[in-house]
DNA sequence: AAGTCTGACAACCGCGAGGAG
DNA sequence: TCTCCTCGCGGTTGTCAGACT
């Protein structure tokens, strides 16, 4: 059976918004939230396709969006993204409040891959017009992002690990609480509920209740770590090595494939200090990839 | 001044995942 | 369990403005 077609396109605006279809479109999502986008053209009154009312929406009527200059910190951090995860856009943007991914999709086909295929080249020279910092600045900020491009065509999506916290992770806990350092700037990290969570100077903590399954996202915790990268490693070489376990981890699927972290307890995962020990982690997934792998 | 080129970004398209029935 | 539908994603195309010849 054939796809049925989002809409039928006769009849239909196409193109460019114009100011009138865009308050229609911000007063009836207004009115009544996000969603049913199908629908919603016949109801709002528009003659446009569902989908495109959703990435008008979402691309450039939102109120929470961003628009105007990539910063150079959020420049920097999409290099380090896409040095880690590929072509992820809207991973990329959920860690860039108020971009979206095509924004920083068009950024970086327009901006950012020519430096990085010239970075690549060994070039880098010439005279590149960037509009923004200099070639110079980019390849210093370059040379921090790890050598290890992971540039996929197609994203591959991570899948959800449940890690069951057992009593014994906050027994051998005093404090009742247990850091989780590495986690601390996950905002979409759903370990901790809000309620429950005691954010103190020592990052994120998990809630009190020894029953609570919290769920790691391992995207989140690959994000996470990138923004972080500095915590938990003795040495440049250790941070670069375990990173690549992750990453090839991840990419092989094989997370998924053995079911996740689902047999964890805390008390592995967590170090004598309490912390999250991301070392561990990643000798779970080398030990996973060395059975699992192709 | 007119034509062409190029860069930037908005919009479109097809596909796959996940959920509802 | 299966089918169908909706949504979200990433790749691609279209359009426009400014630079260049």
């Amino acid at each position: 059976m054939g796809r049925r077609p989002c809409c039928a396109k006769e009849g239909l605006n196409r193109g460019a918004w114009s100011s009138r279809e865009d308050k229609i479109l911000v007063n009836y999502v207004k009115l009544h939230g996000e969603g049913k986008w199908r629908d919603l053209p016949q109801k709002a009154g528009l003659k446009r396709c569902g989908k495109s009312c959703r990435l008008r929406w979402l691309n450039y009527l939102r109120p929470d969006i961003k628009r105007g200059n990539i910063s150079e910190d959020e420049e920097e951090l999409i290099i380090r993204m896409h040095g880690l995860l590929g072509n992820r856009w809207s991973l990329i943007a959920g860690r860039l409040p108020g971009r979206t991914d095509n924004e920083i999709k068009n950024y970086w086909n327009t901006n950012l891959s020519k430096k990085a295929q010239e970075q690549k080249s060994g070039g880098g020279g010439g005279d590149n017009t960037g509009k923004r910092s200099s070639n110079n600045e980019l390849e210093v900020k370059e040379s921090n992002v790890r050598s290890h491009e992971v540039i996929r065509t197609k994203a591959v999506r991570c899948t959800r690990v449940l890690i069951p916290l057992l009593k014994t992770g906050y027994e051998n806990n005093p404090g009742g609480t247990t850091a989780v350092t590495s986690l601390q700037s996950s905002p979409s990290c759903s370990s901790v509920r809000p309620e429950e969570s005691h954010e103190g100077s020592g990052g994120l903590r998990l809630p009190q209740s020894p029953d609570f399954l919290t769920e790691f996202n391992v995207d989140d915790l690959l994000l996470s770590y990138a923004e972080n990268p500095e915590i938990h490693f003795q040495s440049e070489q250790d941070r670069s090595d375990d990173l690549d376990i992750m990453l090839e981890a991840v990419e092989d699927d094989t997370v998924d494939a053995k079911g996740g972290l689902e047999s964890w307890g805390t008390d592995e995962l967590f170090n004598s200090n309490g912390c999250f020990d991301f070392n561990v982690l990643s000798s779970f997934l080398n030990e996973d990839n060395g059975s699992d792998t192709k």
